[in-house]
RNA sequence: UCCGCGGUAGCUCAAUGGUGGAGCAUCCGGCUGUUAACCGGAGGGUUGUAGGUUCGAAUCCUACCCGCGGAGCCA
């Protein structure tokens, strides 16, 4: 008798198969009995009549506790009446193990509740679409940089300093040199990288050691980054916009059953496509006035400003040249216009907010080293940094990407914490 | 750090000054097509903690603890 998983099991329609999984729910009506078995690829459901497997294999359904583990031998059906299309009529079942009395009931819970039981609360088929969508919009990430020629180069996750001098980091005693930092962008390192091999992006965990508490926050979380020398800034919006509608049009494509579970509204997602609309900063200000909100000109735009001006177009909208003032000190100055950076952020639509964060770097030695001194930050700790600007200084650029966000976006979730498997937050640790 | 909301059965909630309840979960019984199955029955409580007001407090007051949401900061 083969081996196989629910999701192939319409390979072997009329065939004897064995299943292995976990009890997700059971139904009897006295006579006719019904457990759900969930595998990881999916939920079937088997079916036994008495009279129809032996006694004893009927009398097991007693025993059986919701997410017991159990094997589940039978014949393949399809059957309309069937949320997955197929069952299982079946011939034996072996018992793994009988669960304790599961927590998480097929009602509501709270959110404290589930969070507590994270690693239980995975099992459940919401969880279960959630990471289902993360891992395809990660591998779409890697396919296309990977399919355009850029090579990975992971940066540290131990740094000797901030990147950009503003967050607050987590901080660890580091042998006989004194602290080390866990690292909130791997930005600067890839641009070291991009100067050795063109085009390249760093993929890895950061660290935020702020005590931010809104549905857009964790204090680890994923952030791609890549970076690519000799392009400028309208190169770099190029990229973002191109990266984004892959990832979105390849979740569309394999992972329609999870959007479903999940709910989402997918008419929303088939719009990302390219173009993007691309506004400058002073455009967004305009926009935010016409709204009657009392913007000033100079201020970054707040979380609720995002979700307005994105709330103008049905796509990821381009926000290119921010203030320079309230942008990081490494990026670019316009030519055109001193006052504002050659920074791009890409607001998702839906009020999703800021899923990129970019900008063309400033390349020019004597600017850079300037830019480091007004906003005080140590010299010494960014000479490696100014290196790439002592030897064959190139216009260069890229952008990071949140992941977490990019999956609430696209599961259309109301909080990061549901995209990772065990976030971190400013009140949990655990599990 | 600041502002707002909340904490009652294992879970989700009701009870707003007068005998703490319901649904689900658990246990027992019934049902040959159930889909968060359904029907009948049972057990289950120091109402977050400490103090105060009152004849009487889940309910009103004070402090503290914990959580949630938002702001700032950011992806």
């Amino acid at each position: 008798m083969s081996k196989v998983y629910v999701e192939d099991l319409s390979k072997h329609v009329g065939q004897e198969v064995r299943l292995h999984g976990w009890l997700y729910n059971k139904r009897s009506s006295g006579k006719i009995r019904f457990l759900l078995l969930r595998d990881g690829t999916g939920v079937v459901q088997g079916v036994m009549a008495k009279g129809a497997v032996a006694d004893a294999t009927f009398e097991l359904f007693d025993q059986l506790t919701q997410e017991s583990s159990f094997s589940l031998s039978g014949k393949v059906r399809k059957d309309d009446r069937a949320p997955g299309g197929f069952e299982l009529d079946v011939t034996g079942m072996e018992i793994i193990h009988v669960a304790k009395e599961y927590p998480i009931t097929p009602k509501e819970h709270g959110v404290e509740f589930l969070a507590d039981r994270r690693h239980l609360w995975l099992r459940s088929a919401r969880q279960h679409a959630i990471m289902r969508v993360r891992h395809r919009i990660i591998k779409a990430i890697r396919d296309f940089f990977d399919d355009r020629g850029f090579t990975l180069v992971d940066s540290p996750i131990l740094t000797p300093a901030a990147c950009e001098g503003t967050s607050t980091l987590f901080e660890t005693p580091y042998f006989d040199l004194g602290s080390a930092f866990l690292t909130q962008s791997g930005q600067l390192y890839a641009e070291a990288g991009a100067m050795a091999l063109g085009k390249v992006y760093c993929f890895g965990p950061t660290f935020r050691a702020e005590k931010s508490k809104t549905r857009r926050h964790l204090t680890e979380f994923w952030m791609v980054e890549p970076e690519v020398a000799f392009n400028d800034l309208n190169d770099n919006m190029d990229l973002a916009e191109e990266f984004l509608e892959y990832i979105v049009q390849s979740v569309l494509r394999d992972r329609a059953p999870e959007l479903k579970t999940l709910e989402r509204d997918v008419t929303k997602l088939q719009n990302v496509k390219r173009p993007f609309p691309r506004v400058s900063y002073d455009e967004a200000v305009e926009i935010l006035h016409k709204r009657g909100i009392a913007f000033e000109w100079g201020n970054d735009l707040g979380g609720t400003d995002e979700t307005v001006v994105s709330e103008n177009f049905d796509r990821p909208v381009m926000v290119h040249r921010y203030p320079a003032a309230v942008k990081a000190f490494y990026m670019k100055r316009d030519p055109a216009n001193a006052k504002v950076a050659l920074a791009v952020d890409v607001l998702a639509p839906e009020g999703y907010g800021e899923i990129i964060g970019g900008s063309q770097r400033e390349d020019d030695y004597d600017l850079l080293l300037a830019r480091i001194d007004e906003q005080k930050l140590p010299r010494e700790a960014f000479d490696w940094y100014l290196d790439l600007r002592r030897f064959g200084s190139v216009p260069h650029s890229g952008f990071g990407l949140g992941v977490e966000r990019t999956v609430s976006w696209i599961c259309g979730l109301d909080h990061v914490r549901e995209t990772i498997a065990f976030p971190r937050m400013i009140y949990r640790l655990t599990p």
